[in-house]
RNA sequence: UGGGACGUCGCCAAGUUGGUUAAGGCACGGGGUUUUGAUCCCCGCAUUCGCAGGUUCGAGUCCUGCCGUCCCAGCCA
């Protein structure tokens, strides 16, 4: 087995599809491919179509190859390839084969040699402008090349020309002679193979030609004899001419494609072309900025490779174009962290609180679980001490009726500790509160009876003795609207979002803290689950807020607010 | 005014060869448990399948005609 989650999955088109076929027998196991270009980084958008790739595989007897789209070397680097290897074997997969397109330029070659000797392929001089001109247009038929006719041994001598290096670049390429009024603008003598005198990331200078996409794209699936060449929407009207090459050459096997919708999310941009720029235009930090919905930066903001592969699973495969909301790739980590995140407390926005009847000097050490739920994960001792801090949030001077944390003479329960009270505010010269001042009832130390008492709510806190300061990222949608790149009036960045970070210098996180490990993952207690950043380290944590928990009182909060006005 | 595809609850999405009460998840509303306003647990949530006709004892599933949305005119993938 080479993907996790073994199949408990819902049915889909192509699974349907494939489980009919080879009940049928016309396989006995499916090999698939993920084919990502090496010219950006893998994105969410990407688990979708791997997930869908390794899992078709792995439920038919089969496995997956990965292989690198390489034909277009002005765009594609190694460092692409590299950060997309990581990226896939962290989302938990095992290819079968690391393949480059790039391999098959021989025998692809060969191929084109062999349409050109049947006389299916032709090499035409003409600029890229005139070929545009003569192609037609969607609702009229294109016109022939005056090189369509040209005999097979010219036709040969020139491609072989071509290879050789005889003639500058754009001079000529070579072209399928298919059928220039084919109502498909893909038929319309697609072009075969270009030339292009850049450097190969794999193959250096050995080659100045370079077979396009619909050349190379096929012909590598039947030499790999991939049995499903799974592709987005966009490559339904490319099937005829895939189909065409697969009928016309010699290949080793006889691969199909099937076509599926593409991932869109609410709040992002997922073209490769518009994450791109906001990389290179320093819009966001790189590729793994945590705001990005690449799989680096989700990665790096906190995202498990088991929620993400949990998600692409929960929104189905379809041929229908959908939007699923951010929300929904938060919600699958929250459910997977709940189960598996220990439990810990920091305070991300301190408000000093003294506790006038504790005894100065002194520390309690009380028994803290870590995970609620599942008391097989063990406890841990907290200090606390007469001076602690609890969340700005969690104090109001004027407090609506339905807050119940801390306020005024009001009680509150310390979470894991005992209940206090506001008995006094302490103001700075501006009349801003900078400190409370609270008594805090013995008889309630949780295990004591006098724990039982209700009150109605719990806040977290730390010691101000013990706890450690530490920078805390807190991360929020990358643009503001839903639909930043569906705007034809304005440039997707003028819908950045220029709140989508805030960085917390002064957050005191309980001791312990600063031991974390770079995978490790905790929920802080009421606020979120949080992770280290690469940047962390234990003279200076650094913790990105992955997600915050689901907070009905902030939604409580903005109704209130919007009831009001 | 070419070709290809899609249109089932706010968002996803199941719906065998037409068979009759239109899965499920999310979101949302209500209730319960709770020392995280979290989690968890109950309950509710499409007389209706883009629209209009038609065939049929019976249609989301078949036919016809509309409407809407997306993709295609790179020597990008």
């Amino acid at each position: 087995m080479n993907s996790p989650d073994s199949s408990t999955a819902p049915a889909h088109f192509i699974r349907t599809r494939i489980a009919r076929e080879v009940a049928e027998g016309l396989h006995d196991r499916v090999v698939t491919r993920f084919p990502p270009e090496p010219n950006g980084y893998l994105h969410i958008g990407h688990a979708k179509s791997i997930v869908l790739n390794f899992a078709m595989a792995d439920e038919f007897n089969g496995y997956t190859n990965l292989r690198f789209d390489d034909t277009n070397p002005a765009r594609e680097e190694q460092r692409f390839i590299d950060s997309i290897k990581t990226d896939v074997a962290w989302l938990g997969y095992r290819w079968k084969n690391e393949c480059y397109a790039s391999d098959y330029f021989e025998i692809l070659y060969g191929y084109a040699l062999h349409l050109i000797d049947r006389e299916l392929a032709y090499v035409d001089e003409q600029d890229a402008d005139t070929i545009r001109e003569q192609r037609g247009t969607l609702t009229e038929p294109g016109s022939n090349s005056p090189y369509r006719t040209r005999s097979a041994s010219e036709n040969r001598k020139l491609f072989e020309g071509m290879r050789a290096g005889e003639f500058p670049d754009g001079a000529m390429v070579l072209r399928a002679r298919i059928d220039m009024a084919a109502p498909n603008i893909n038929l319309r003598d697609p072009v075969l193979y270009r030339i292009r005198r850049e450097h190969h990331h794999r193959t250096g200078d050995d080659w100045c030609i370079y077979p396009s996409y619909d050349f190379a794209h096929g012909q590598s699936d039947a030499i790999e004899h991939i049995t499903h060449s799974l592709c987005t929407l966009e490559f339904e009207d490319h099937r005829p001419l895939y189909d065409w090459l697969i009928e016309h050459l010699p290949v080793p096997s006889r691969p199909v494609q099937i076509e599926f919708s593409r991932l869109n999310m609410d709040f992002t941009v997922m073209s490769k072309r518009r994450l791109t720029r906001l990389v290179d235009e320093d819009y966001v930090a790189g590729w793994d900025d945590p705001r990005m919905p690449t799989l680096a930066g989700l990665r790096r903001r906190g995202f498990t490779p088991e929620s993400i592969r949990a998600f692409c699973t929960e929104i189905g495969v379809t041929k229908s174009e959908s939007v699923i909301p951010f929300g929904v790739l938060e919600r699958n980590l929250r459910d997977d962290l709940n189960v598996r995140a220990p439990r810990r407390m920091a305070v991300l926005k301190p408000l000093k609180v003294v506790l006038t009847n504790f005894p100065a000097g002194e520390t309690e050490w009380v028994s803290v679980a870590n995970h609620p739920q599942d008391p097989s994960r063990g406890s841990r001792d907290v200090p606390i001490t007469r001076e602690i801090f609890i969340e700005q949030d969690d104090f109001m001077e004027e407090a609506p009726k339905k807050f119940f944390r801390l306020k005024p003479g009001g009680e509150v329960r310390l979470r894991n500790a005992f209940i206090i009270r506001c008995d006094e505010m302490v103001r700075n010269n501006e009349g801003e509160i900078i400190e409370l001042r609270c008594s805090f009832d013995e008889t309630s130390r949780s295990g004591l009876p006098g724990a039982e008492r209700k009150v109605k709510g719990t806040i977290h806190w730390v010691s101000a003795e013990h706890a450690i300061t530490a920078e805390v990222r807190l991360y929020d949608r990358l643009f503001k609207v839903p639909h930043p790149g569906g705007d034809k009036a304005a440039d997707f960045v003028d819908h950045l979002n220029p709140e989508s970070l805030e960085i917390l210098q002064d957050a005191r996180i309980e001791p312990g803290l600063e031991n974390a490990a770079a995978d490790d993952f905790y929920q802080f207690e009421r606020l979120g689950y949080f992770v280290p950043d690469p940047d962390f380290s234990r003279a200076r944590p650094v913790f990105n807020r992955a997600v915050t928990l689901r907070d009905t009182w902030a939604r409580l909060e903005a109704q209130l607010a919007s009831g009001r006005s």
